[in-house]
DNA sequence: GTGAAATATATCGGCCCGATATACTCATAC
DNA sequence: GTATGAGTATATCGGGCCGATATATTTCAC
């Protein structure tokens, strides 16, 4: 109770870390490539998030001479996955994909796809689909009762807005028909892959 | 300096007392029915920031006895711009739309192109479509050196954004060349329509 | 060698959200 | 007649995340 709400960055961050134990400017660079696209993510957010984790235990940090092959830049700190962080992941991945609510928040769990089980995908998916319906409702109603024909700003916008959606909605069900298709043919999660650290 | 960054919801309510002065239940209605479409503009952004704007003198208040035709429904605290918050709001439609950065930010802006004249116009939405160049030169740098063909979730999810940003562009241009031809045929800012008090 | 740019960590102020508390009025059901 | 729920209305609190900023070091171009 009381606990932190959506904690999107938490499940970025043990996302990457989960392929490779990293530093904070490369975590940072990866959130910004893999996962950007909408948020920056910065280190405004990133570090206090890093401080945090540690103090749960899900990461570890490595203060090191490590890897200092000549020069080595600074400490660089390098965080690395802790098997409770590994559970709390996985744990978030499954868990919490109800609460995937807002827009970032399903581009980051659906970048994560690949380290989750077609069940979850689908839920992630159908969820966001039931939300854009629910939204293209709304924004048709307002549209129906709406006062002026083309010289209202806010009509323009929703119209535009609409179709968005629309659009939006007939990818997932694109991407749902394929998702179905392929849990027929090989069910069972999909094996996660960690990389080689960096 | 070190002033206030963004600030869309003070800018969104000055829009919105500009056209009649509102209580705050009200105000919150039209915020997500008129601004709404993304964000929620939640009591907890809203009462503070009418707070923030009674200190500095934008609106003004006028916790009456007024209109109690009977019942009245509580105190009812009505929110009136002042002369001061009318320059205001004209100072941030006109000098802040270079900053006009984000998604909401240009939602709200463009919601109130009716309160704006037509250069300020043309520049916001000029704005928006550099920025939306940027990010799709961004997405397409990304998609052309990304790893697997179809199994990888962020490239679709790569795929799917530059389609949108690609049709916002468009949507963009078509508004901008209507704009344009409307200047030409009249000049001049467009007349502000306030209307009767709620 | 000097300056620009990339690498790297860290903090601070602050916007805004979501949850929550409170209280009053009205309709409908029971 | 009274419980129940929904709508109206104001307000606060904790906290996520952002943007700006500070600070060092290294590397490369010129």
């Amino acid at each position: 109770m009381s606990a932190r709400r959506t904690r999107v960055l938490e499940l970025a961050v043990l996302g990457l870390l989960y392929e490779a134990p990293l530093h904070g400017y490369e975590l940072r660079k990866r959130l910004t490539f893999q996962l950007g696209a909408f948020r920056a993510f910065s280190y405004g957010s990133l570090y206090p998030c890093l401080k945090e984790m540690l103090r749960q235990g899900h990461v570890s940090q490595t203060p090191q001479a490590e890897g200092s092959a000549r020069g080595g830049r600074r400490s660089r700190i390098v965080y690395r996955l802790t098997d409770t962080g590994h559970e709390h992941l996985h744990g978030l991945l499954t868990e919490v994909a109800p609460a995937t609510s807002d827009d970032e928040c399903f581009g980051v769990h659906f970048a994560l796809f690949g380290h989750t089980g077609p069940d979850v995908r689908l839920r992630i998916l159908h969820g966001r689909r039931d939300r854009l319906h629910t939204r293209l409702a709304d924004l048709r109603a307002r549209l129906a009762h709406a006062p002026g024909p083309a010289d209202d700003y806010t009509f323009e916008l929703y119209r535009h807005d609409a179709e968005s959606v629309e659009r939006e909605i007939h990818w997932l069900d694109g991407l749902i028909a394929r998702e179905q298709r392929d849990a027929r043919s090989r069910p069972g999660p999909a094996p996660p892959r960690p990389g080689p650290p960096v």
